[in-house]
DNA sequence: TTGTAAGCGTTATCAC
DNA sequence: GTGATAACGCTTACAA
């Protein structure tokens, strides 16, 4: 591959000019430069990315650490953010940590190691010690001290949930959802106030006893079955918020298994929304978390580190969509 | 940031020596060399890649060139793919192209940037004009003369559909499935061949007369209002094979719309298995194309590159698996 | 064993 | 307008 120095021999000119053509910097007789213009086409010069990160201190990719990409949230919100950084002109280095902390700290040294220039943040591990604020980093759907946050409305999606299920005739609810942090006190997301929102507001409201099914984060997928025999054995329960559309889809399937019917005799609402279960048979009832803007939001924190600008949390709502699982 | 310089001048020796420590190549004296870790150990030395990869000319960098993350299949692909590069020690770039030509063609002139090493190919573009043999590529469900292939075995997979339909007692056979390359005659890829298989399997076992419903490759969501209208044209259809997972979702539920059961009256085979439809309310008997072995194939022939040695094509046995829609 | 110095391919600062 | 030349931070001959 030819490089600057041959592009400049042939052209007869310094690689300072070359360089002022490539980079459209600086003053460049006209002639010089349709000249050299000429030579990099005709040997199909292309300057390279890795010499430029070498003076720029910096090589314009971010690295995006995910539990995973197979749940269809985290694919779709990969997606976007995908979309949105290219569009601003940064690469995406998928990191997926399968939820090991041993994988998400190898991934957080790459900011040392100069192989990204930022992370983005999700996970349910406690990372803090290991966490440099001299690096740019954002987090989603959870707060660290001194890191720029971005979320959905948590807590009002949880509002809505409770609101939409008084209001669809629903009088015995429930919660069912993982306990995110498996336990570690330190580690509190804001995905937690999907439940508080729900609690919050059904008090509100006049429902004071609502049963709370917590259990230990999983893998994302399927949920044990001891906890859809807790669910079963609460048969007065007729309205119930799932932390996420993959909870609510398993437990849709396990109460229609059992013989009751969704929504005559449970009403279910999930979270996320999207496409997520477009080719589900049965569309959820789900707040939905637009991940186009998530994606948005964390774009623009991140290209306020580019920019030297420091930026803030970013909360974006939900709406309630009805589906025919209410 | 300290550097390699800082560490040296700390320690009173060369940077060359730092270099054989850091490296683990070359003698050096015990005593030096546990001088230079306790150095970088304080002053919390790292190597800077981008300069190693400035002199290794190479960043251990590898693209993905996917359609989305969003589909199901694509986002376990993906994920395997990461898992199997990171493990062999590069990190994976995604680059979603959300089919469009421009985008892959931009994603393919990383290469000669010097942005990544190597590239993974799956698209139902044409692109076969931007490709240059020079750099190590990898495709994925599509022969381009010349770059290793990696595939699930798809005309096995359109036989193993054919024979299970049969043997569950369906006699009037339909194929479901889009274009793949959108009526670009240039285009070819494996995933035809899972038509193939169908059609061929069917007419040696004595059912020639197979309808295949054909449309323009989408957004490998939805499926057109028009193709439902087609399918359901055929009354007298009671084996379906659709392509992929995503298509046999929205057929059965068409299909179930319209008031015809699944599998009693008509009975669907998908493909793509593994834990893709794992929540959904029926579970779809598909052929299952393991994403993790076909990760593990990329991984070889990626691994092939950096070793210098050239790999050939390889295929990847599929299975059907039954659920309940057959 | 260890240090000096020449790359690696750019960008940017100076003189001219 | 333009061309040397010094960084950028590392690896690796080659000397010592």
């Amino acid at each position: 591959m030819a490089n600057i120095k041959d592009v400049a021999k042939k052209a007869g000119v310094g690689i300072a000019t070359v360089s002022r053509v490539i980079n459209h910097s600086g003053y460049v007789k006209k002639e010089t430069r349709e000249k050299i213009e000429r030579v990099i086409r005709e040997c199909g010069y292309v300057p390279n990315e890795i010499a430029r990160s070498m003076t720029a201190q910096k090589n314009l990719i971010v690295a995006f650490m995910i539990p995973n990409t197979t749940h269809r949230f985290f694919g779709e919100l990969l997606y976007h953010v995908e979309m949105e950084l290219d569009h601003r002109g940064y690469k995406t280095m998928v990191c997926s940590s399968s939820e090991q902390i041993e994988k998400e700290i190898s991934y957080i040294d790459m900011l040392k190691k100069n192989r990204v220039d930022s992370l983005i943040l999700l996970t349910n591990n406690d990372i803090e010690p290991y966490l440099d604020r001299r690096f740019p980093l954002v987090s989603f759907d959870r707060r660290f001290k001194g890191i720029p946050c971005v979320t959905s409305d948590n807590y009002q999606g949880g509002v809505l949930a409770a609101r939409h299920l008084i209001e669809s005739g629903c009088r015995h609810m429930m919660f069912v959802g993982d306990d995110a942090q498996g336990g570690k006190a330190e580690v509190i997301t804001e995905v937690n106030k999907r439940r508080e929102g729900f609690f919050d507001e059904l008090k509100r409201q006049g429902y004071p006893d609502v049963v709370n099914i917590e259990y230990p984060l999983g893998n994302y997928i399927a949920l044990p079955e001891s906890v859809h025999r807790r669910i079963e054995s609460y048969a007065e329960v007729d309205g119930i918020f799932a932390i996420s559309d993959s909870v609510a889809a398993e437990v849709i399937k396990n109460i229609e298994r059992r013989g009751r019917l969704v929504p005559e005799d449970v009403k279910v609402v999930g979270y996320d929304g999207g496409t997520s279960f477009l080719n589900l048979g049965k569309r959820i009832t789900s707040i939905d978390q637009p991940p186009k803007e998530i994606a948005s939001a964390i774009g623009e924190v991140i290209q306020g580190y580019y920019d030297n600008r420091k930026t803030g949390d970013r909360i974006v709502p939900v709406k309630l969509v009805k589906g025919d699982t209410t």
